[in-house]
DNA sequence: ACGCGTTAGTTTATACTTAAACCAATGCCC
DNA sequence: GGGCATTGGTTTAAGTATAAACTAACGCGT
């Protein structure tokens, strides 16, 4: 019925045992259906991306402006990505960037009128989309499945010593 | 302590009420965690990626062989993204590419043994990485989680009625 | 056999991503 | 103040991703 998935093809050559396997499996599936959700709205709706959104929100969420490392640093990303997001943010009059007069090897970025506008309508969105994909799970089950991620997270992130 | 972080940004301008919202920021943490420890390994060890993984696992999982449409259906990714990934492994011998004598259109696409056996390799460090990840969690805990995770998919995919 | 809609894949244009090389400004240390 | 390591960002090269335009082959109906 549905379209043939790879993951279908590897979970049928998995041994019952593979718990952890599979549960990436289902974190993967779970990740990429949202994101793909997400994505394709900002795209149709906004013409524009997650990254996009992203640089937005740390912006928006920052008051005196953020410099690139703070960018690359707080997004997870290389300098070299936020150089290119940031030109084409600042092409579409998204944010403003200024060299500091201190340091002029310091870009100062910030939001721009029309930018922080932009963001609270992706922002109300993207809060509206998520609630109406997860509106099947009770909130219960909703917390339930936030405190088992938030646990996984913190398992990995201190490897067992 | 830890680097700032956007998504912590993002949690203390949530409302307590966010539910929805704090379970996909947690699933997307988790994600791109453990997707991130994974890429890097395959970067560094095989120089290769995630991507190029994929295409071996379905044809390493398919005894046939693949058409470009099948590959592309099955990792969900466009058209023109498998041309490219498949002509990079078809330079580095990994993959075999024929066209149908049945159909000119069509082109078969197989693993060759150098591919086979390099698969294996990424396959089995693969497992082994997730495992590692996810050692501290209890296989009760595993589970669990899986658990969650598929009735969410679940969800998902069929909005509420 | 001709025309024509459909299908399979490739190409193109653009965006996002990284790592690594590079450039320029800073700030130290003597 | 001259040299030099460090730091902040950009550039470059390559891979990954999409959508949309395109090409070639098929197959069907007449």
């Amino acid at each position: 019925m549905t379209r043939p998935y790879l993951f279908d093809l590897i979970l049928d050559h998995l041994p019952e045992a593979a718990h952890r396997r599979r549960a990436w499996l289902a974190l993967l599936r779970c990740f990429t259906r949202i994101e793909r959700e997400l994505m394709q709205h900002f795209a149709q709706e906004y013409n524009s991306s997650l990254p996009r959104y992203d640089v937005l929100t740390a912006l928006a969420l920052s008051d005196n402006g953020l410099t690139m490392g703070d960018l690359a640093t707080l997004l997870r990303v290389s300098k070299g990505n936020i150089t290119g997001v940031v030109r084409r943010l600042k092409e579409d009059g998204l944010v403003r960037k200024v060299t500091s007069r201190k340091d002029r090897r310091v870009q100062s970025v910030t939001i721009s009128p029309e930018g922080r506008r932009l963001w609270k309508r992706m922002h109300d969105d993207y809060d509206r989309l998520i609630s109406e994909l997860l509106a099947g799970r009770s909130d219960g089950q909703v917390q339930s499945l936030t405190r088992a991620l938030e646990r996984t997270l913190a398992a990995v992130n201190k490897p067992n010593d």
